[in-house]
DNA sequence: CTGAAAGCGCTTACAG
DNA sequence: CTGAAAGCGCTTACAG
């Protein structure tokens, strides 16, 4: 250890370096350790001081989908709970995949100060099984596993539903996401549930299901608006604002007008939503708020707190604009 | 070392670990290792190995903004670059800031086996001063620090220019992006330079500078417009495509016809960009290659390979769209 | 208050 | 082909 050029052991280096000073180190050696620090510019081996605590200063965040923009705002309300004590890293996958438990597993031989997880599902959880600390994000009925901050997607979903029916909608169609991501599950059984009791039918025929990806909707749409419009649909929801973005663009395509012949809505109400023409309907979801209780929580459990079956539950909101409603922008 | 159940010695399965059994390990051992190796489902610890090796298996991708979907296609084509050996680890930072170097050097600590730097500027790499495999991705004129692999947007950059010049503006505007990374100056300072030959006119005072953001560039084209709109201009085109849809918004908003009273257009390419309405003409930027080549070449030197000032530069393209042309979608 | 020593889990010459 | 041993850079009881 280079600083021990500052006349002392490395076991007090090693006190000083970690702030651990306190009565056990005079302010002699202390200040003779801090220049010689400061002079090398010493920086702690991050894997020797792993190996010997035990655990690294890294937190892995895991998460199916970070081309979501949605997950940009998730990411930084992270960072500013975690602050500089810990570095957050990202996990990441082929977009809309779930790494393998094994992939995880690796991971965790990195020893990582604690674990996020986004929208996981109960199957890669249980096979999981991971003892470090660990929050789920957006991880609807999964608390059993683990302290988690969930989003009220149905509480959005039934706004949306009520919207359609105030709106006159009678039949309208459902494009979801082929991930098997619980937050789907809800938001389609919600909205399905409070639709029933409005007077909508969704036909099981007029569900579609596709990638999160633009393009992959789109192509779904083309197929099926023909059939759809025969029926009588009048308005699509989407599973996402990504998904209603390939809807817009193939109805443009198409010449179908927004929303006089067709209403279109999504969730997420991602920045470009506010953007697209028309303005896109879509369920808001607290994204920053979302990763700023996440990171909070798992500090909590990271400084040895003991939290049983916690569970922090943040509202969505519906956000009407020009795609369901002519008069909005 | 819990797999010397197999009752052979930690260096042996250290060895099987580690696939350097060629002529080391009889047939006989292998086998039982392997046995063990699966039956208590060992995983080799990383913190162990990488301090015992120098070297972790981690790769690091450092960028300003992983918000942008852009991004999440060059991160695709470095995962398939670099297979399963590595894992990739993204260091996120609040976006369009870059980290401190004091920051990368922490994470260096973790001692990656590589580095990938998307858009850096040069003072942060000056700073950095890294010794092992190091990347560079879209690092105009830095090839001089490490391999780097471009994009040649001067060449769109052109190309937007005359398809304007092309339809008869005169008067154009420009807004570009704070973060001083290298790749914005040669956007502008490309299009620019082959506007000025094509007599396009782009005044000083009719350029403004926001962050990467969509409110953001909404607000300063709504105060800018009177101005520009006075001053003649008929076309504004933008640094990236995220500015270009505030511009959009803004132009929505405030009555201004596109493209026939202003023509949009931007930089990336970015999937919404095919969806907005008009659709947004864009210099197309090759992502997933951008990532596909990084990777190879980061791999080529992790594995000892010796590159000096290699450099690698991918083409960009023109897509004309709605918003400069009122024939197109 | 301070330092010598053990130990974290591995890998790699080295001797056999 | 195989194992005992040293060492990677730190931290943390422990003895002084």
């Amino acid at each position: 250890m280079v600083a021990e050029q500052a006349g002392v052991s490395v076991a007090t280096v090693s006190l000083v370096a970690n702030g651990k000073t306190a009565g056990r180190v005079s302010a002699d050696n202390l200040a003779k350790v801090r220049a010689a620090i400061d002079e090398l510019g010493y920086v702690v081996d991050g894997i020797g001081s792993s190996l010997a605590k035990g655990v690294s200063s890294i937190v892995i965040l895991v998460a199916p989908d970070i081309s979501n923009p949605f997950f940009a705002k998730v990411i930084s309300g992270v960072r500013e709970a975690l602050g500089a004590d810990y570095q957050l890293l990202l996990s990441v996958t082929d977009s809309g995949q779930f790494p393998l438990a094994a992939d995880v597993r690796r991971l965790m031989s990195l020893r990582p100060a604690g674990l996020l997880v986004d929208a996981p599902n109960s199957s890669f959880l249980a096979d999981l099984s991971i003892s470090g600390p660990l929050v789920l994000l957006d991880a609807p009925g999964l608390a059993e596993f683990a302290p988690a901050v969930n989003l009220d997607v149905a509480h959005g979903a039934r706004q949306l539903a009520a919207h359609l029916a105030a709106q006159g909608h009678r039949q309208v169609a459902y494009v979801d996401s082929v991930t098997g991501t619980e937050t789907f599950a809800v938001r389609r059984a919600a909205f399905l549930a409070e639709a029933a009791t409005l007077g909508i039918e969704v036909a099981a025929e007029h569900t579609v299901e596709t990638t999160i990806d633009v393009g992959a909707a789109a192509a779904a749409f083309a197929a099926a608006w023909p059939d759809w419009q025969r029926a009588g649909v009048t308005a699509v929801v989407c599973s996402t604002d990504t998904h209603a973005y390939g809807v817009l663009q193939e109805a443009r395509v198409a010449g179908v007008r927004i929303p006089e012949e067709l209403a279109v809505a999504g969730f997420d109400d991602l920045p470009y939503s506010a953007t697209s023409s028309p303005g896109l309907t879509s369920v808001h979801l607290p994204a920053a708020p979302l990763g700023l209780e996440a990171g909070a929580l798992l500090r909590r459990l990271m400084q040895g707190e003991v939290l049983e079956r916690a569970e922090v539950t943040l509202e969505s909101s519906l956000v009407v604009r020009g795609s369901t409603s002519a008069g909005a922008i």
